[in-house]
RNA sequence: GCGGGCGUGAUGGAAUGGUAGACAUACCAGACUUAAAAUCUGUUGGGCCUUGUGCCCGUGCGGGUUCGAGUCCCGCCGCCCGCACCA
């Protein structure tokens, strides 16, 4: 009897399908395609379980369609420009592009540990020229078309180190290595037209079937488009008007001050010879630039002592204040304050003692306001107290609409339909990234570089011991020649977002060696791509940007009319999580986390080996290196096989959700696939002429699981299908029926288990006597005629509960299996006598009798 | 703060609006063994009694729609994700 040994068969199969070519991406005349993508990893240096389990998700897709007769596209690469990479050049002095190497490298060995269906001839690394310097073509083709621009735009700025941080480098308002309070910056930057595109990349989203319904509602609201009236109110001291934006212009009346915005024209004019106020603005400036810092700061302001007349009611002055919380970017950059009917306002009101008016009133309630606004759906009907328009009681959109025809029509303001969606900006002050492509020259401005100048290549003598970018510093490298006049001039020192590198990194990988961004033949044939896997967490941004950079790409003649929405599919899988162990130490109370190794579970509870302390265990939290709680999938593979690492993420909990790693859970799929293993060699030991009994119970059984686990595949329900693979098992393990039945019984499991572990089931496919490579046998499919069953059970409820079940005939008439019901005894029993008020038959699902 | 999602036994979870708890883990019991591990078999949502082919309760909490709700609707609570320079 053999051994299950995965460290031995997973390495003879990758090698097998590596030989042949089993996996190689063709374009084929004769088979439909099907493009497998999942979201490429940030090489970190090691694969996270999270990437196990992403992988495996994609793969098995991409495994189950190569089965069903598609030409597969299954690529991958690396997002390899990002801050990480410069961190480590200035905690240890490693280069960033040694650094990405080496994690490469390292993470392609661990990924080829997992056995996944990848064309690895395709694969790139962002931070290749040869890929970068084809974004940079983009990037010109784009500038040329009026798609991208520059404009100036605040950023977080670190005083002390005098440079620029990311969001997620500012830590309570202070830079997180200087300490120091961070500022807002403005600078000037360069911005993809994306907002050209809201309408269109809102409309679209109704095509997109395939996707989850909460990313596209993430999206909508993300785009936020809105209706409002854009009203302009007349200083008292005669000075320009303050133009304001509301999509709740029927609180109008309620209106009883202005915000407007630290960075509003206003605002910095007032400043000059107000000191008060320039001191609050300064103040205002001391905030981290994120939309969160922003609403969750308290709301302050300061009275600019100008006031505005009330457009309608013009007896009315309202007085101007400078808000923190007015976002200068979205709408006019000032809004009107109704405090009866916000509850920002109201609080923003109650705290500097404005007035507080109502502009209308819930039906049959009275007027008082306390501390909270009333702000109704707008679906629902109000009273309007003294609207201008005569309304009386009617919907607030009723009341929107109204006002706003009102003020246009007496020439008050006008409509204005506006989204929230902001440009896209791309330039990042840092090394680690695609250089933009121009040139500055004193003489001709702005200068785009030529297109044969391109690669822009990063340099590679670069130091990270001073703060800032290592390129601004450069001289040599930045020294150029105008591609305009050829006098000397400075190259551009922003490098790209990092999203730009993965706006478009799918739509390379349909010819990764191209000398132009794509070719157009083969990104005609694999475009789109059919099923894209990857978190939840790029719902928005990562989406959207690609969405918008499909159309952008589209424009500019590199993808066909039909890629301007690139992925057809689109599945988020959840978090794998980990518990956590600690203990509370002493003095300063800070927990102390402890690695899974070191506890074991003692009495019901978890301990300290070490010592028999009791641990507290907090389930599944997110992994963390510094809560102790990382599985790393290369240890796992070492002890189990990469088979047994796909098999339990995959059948510990549905994709969507977040799956928590347990070692008993990983530890029961490796007993699984070892009973699997011994059933097999079972099987090849069986006498091949002994009578069998029950052979078609056994294929009646296996023809259902056919059918159970492909609807599962085809519907992401993998937990669901492993389930009933394990059932078949159980069934397969007790068969008492022929060698025949029993061969094909494992070989068909084997077909269905190969998406899933593939090394497993290429051996047992061998092991068997199969022909060829499992990977390269077509899907078995369920013949209809054993899945027919002769009689079912109904179950009987009485008033919606179950009580009772009856077997009928498969085909029985609906008043066949009323009689049937009313003669079962619960029935009758319950009945008493009387006759059933109601009696439901559902064809083949249940019986309900109403008494 | 705003937007989105999720919540089912001790645990992970299953369930086109139609038998809640499939399948697995853990626990307990049994078989095998000198013993343990491994393996195999069986039990296990809670409560009640009259121990039955029994009754009642039960899918975060509170309401609602329906012959019937884990599933749909409304309101809460808790957790998770995103918030434009983390990727």
């Amino acid at each position: 009897m053999s051994r299950y040994d995965p460290s031995t068969i997973e390495p003879k199969w990758q090698k097998a399908w590596d030989s042949a070519g089993t996996f190689l991406a063709k374009m084929s005349s004769d088979k439909p395609k099907y493009y497998v993508l999942e979201m490429f990893p940030y090489p970190s240096g090691n694969l996270h379980i999270g990437h196990v389990r992403n992988y495996t998700l994609g793969d098995v897709v991409a495994r189950y369609k190569k089965a069903t007769g598609h030409a597969v596209l299954h690529p991958m690469g690396w997002d390899a420009f990002g801050l990480p990479a410069e961190n480590a050049a200035i905690e240890r002095g490693i280069n960033p592009e040694v650094w990405t190497r080496q994690n490469i490298a390292n993470m392609k060995t661990q990924f080829a540990m997992l056995g996944l269906s990848l064309d690895w001839t395709r694969e790139f690394a962002t931070c290749d020229p040869e890929y970068y310097g084809q974004q940079q073509a983009l990037f010109l083709d784009f500038l040329e078309k009026g798609l991208v621009y520059r404009k100036n735009a605040v950023v977080n700025w670190d005083p002390v180190d005098m440079t620029v941080l990311a969001n997620e480098q500012v830590i309570d308002g202070k830079g997180w290595r200087s300490g120091a309070e961070v500022e807002r910056r403005e600078l000037t930057q360069w911005f993809f037209k994306i907002s050209d595109f809201s309408e269109e990349l809102l409309g679209a989203l109704d095509g997109l079937d395939n996707w989850p319904a909460k990313v596209k509602l993430m999206q909508a609201n993300w785009i936020g488009k809105s209706r409002g009236l854009e009203i302009s109110f007349q200083r008292v001291d005669g000075g320009e008007v303050i133009s304001c934006y509301s999509t709740r212009p029927d609180t109008l009346r309620g209106a009883s001050f202005i915000a407007i915005s630290p960075e509003h024209p206003v605002s910095r004019a007032l400043a000059e010879d107000n000191t008060d106020l320039a001191a609050f603005i300064a103040e205002c400036r001391k905030m981290d630039t994120t939309e969160a810092a922003m609403e969750k700061a308290e709301k302050r302001g300061l009275d600019t002592g100008i006031t505005v007349r009330h457009p309608i009611y013009k007896d009315v002055e309202l007085p101007v204040w400078v808000g923190n919380f007015v976002l200068m970017d979205y709408g006019t950059g000032a809004v009107f304050g109704c405090p009866a009917h916000d509850q920002r306002d109201l609080d923003f009101a109650r705290k500097y003692q404005l007035d507080v008016q109502s502009a209308f009133h819930l039906p049959g309630a009275d007027l008082e306001v306390g501390d909270v606004a009333l702000v109704p759906a707008k679906t629902e009907k109000v009273v309007y107290i003294d609207h201008f328009a005569g309304l009386t009681e009617a919907t607030s959109q009723e009341g929107i609409d109204a006002t706003i025809d009102y003020c246009e029509h007496h020439g008050l303001g006008e409509a204005q339909t506006k989204f929230r969606l902001r440009d896209w900006g791309l330039s990042r002050q840092r090394y680690w990234g695609a250089p933009i492509p121009v040139v500055h020259c004193d003489a001709c401005g702005v200068v785009p570089e030529k297109k044969e100048n391109l690669p822009v290549k990063l340099p590679k003598d670069v130091t990270f011991d001073i703060p800032g970018n290592p390129l601004d510093r450069h001289d040599a490298w930045r020294s150029t020649k105008c591609p305009i006049c050829g006098k000397p001039a400075q190259r551009e020192t922003d490098t790209m977002d990092t999203f730009v590198d993965s706006s478009w990194y799918f739509a390379r990988f349909t010819s990764p060696g191209s000398p132009t961004p794509t070719n157009a033949a083969e990104a005609e044939y694999w475009m789109n791509v059919d099923q894209y896997v990857g978190g939840v967490e790029h719902a928005i941004l990562h989406l959207l940007y690609s969405r918008f950079f499909a159309r952008a790409m589209h424009l500019t003649g590199h993808l066909p009319r039909t890629a301007i929405e690139p992925f057809n599919a689109l599945f988020t899988q959840g978090m794998v999580t980990h518990a956590i162990y600690q203990t509370k130490r002493g003095q300063d109370g800070r927990p102390v986390y402890h690695f899974p190794a070191e506890v074991e579970p003692r009495d019901g509870k978890m301990v300290l080996i070490e010592d028999g302390r009791e641990v507290e265990v907090i389930p599944s939290a997110k992994m963390s290196k510094s809560k102790n709680n990382v599985v790393d999938p290369v240890a796992i593979i070492e002890q189990f096989g990469a088979d047994t690492a796909r098999w339990f993420v995959l059948s510990a909990s549905p994709p969507e959700r977040d799956v928590e790693w347990t070692a008993s859970g990983a530890e029961a799929a490796f007993k699984h696939l070892n009973r699997v293993w011994m059933l097999c060699d079972r099987i090849a030991g069986m006498d091949r002429n002994a009578p069998g009994e029950a052979d078609e119970a056994l294929l009646r059984d296996m023809h259902k699981t056919i059918r159970d686990v492909t609807n599962g595949i085809d519907s992401f329900g993998f937990n669901a299908a492993i389930a009933k693979l394990y059932a078949f098992t159980n069934v397969l393990q007790k068969s008492r029926a022929s060698y025949g039945a029993q061969r094909k019984a494992v070989m068909t499991m084997a077909q269905l288990m190969a998406p899933m572990t593939p090394h497993l089931a290429e051996d047992i496919w061998a092991n068997q006597g199969g022909t060829g490579l499992i990977a390269d046998a077509p899907w078995p499919t369920a013949d209809e005629v054993m899945l027919v069953e002769s009689t079912l059970t109904l179950p009987i409820q009485i008033n919606g509960k179950r009580k009772s079940e009856i077997v009928v005939a498969k085909d029985a008439s609906k008043e066949e299996v009323e009689k049937i019901a009313l003669a079962d005894d619960a029935v009758i029993k319950a009945l008493a006598g009387t006759a059933p008020k109601k009696l439901i038959v559902v064809p083949g699902r249940i019986v309900n009798v109403v008494i």
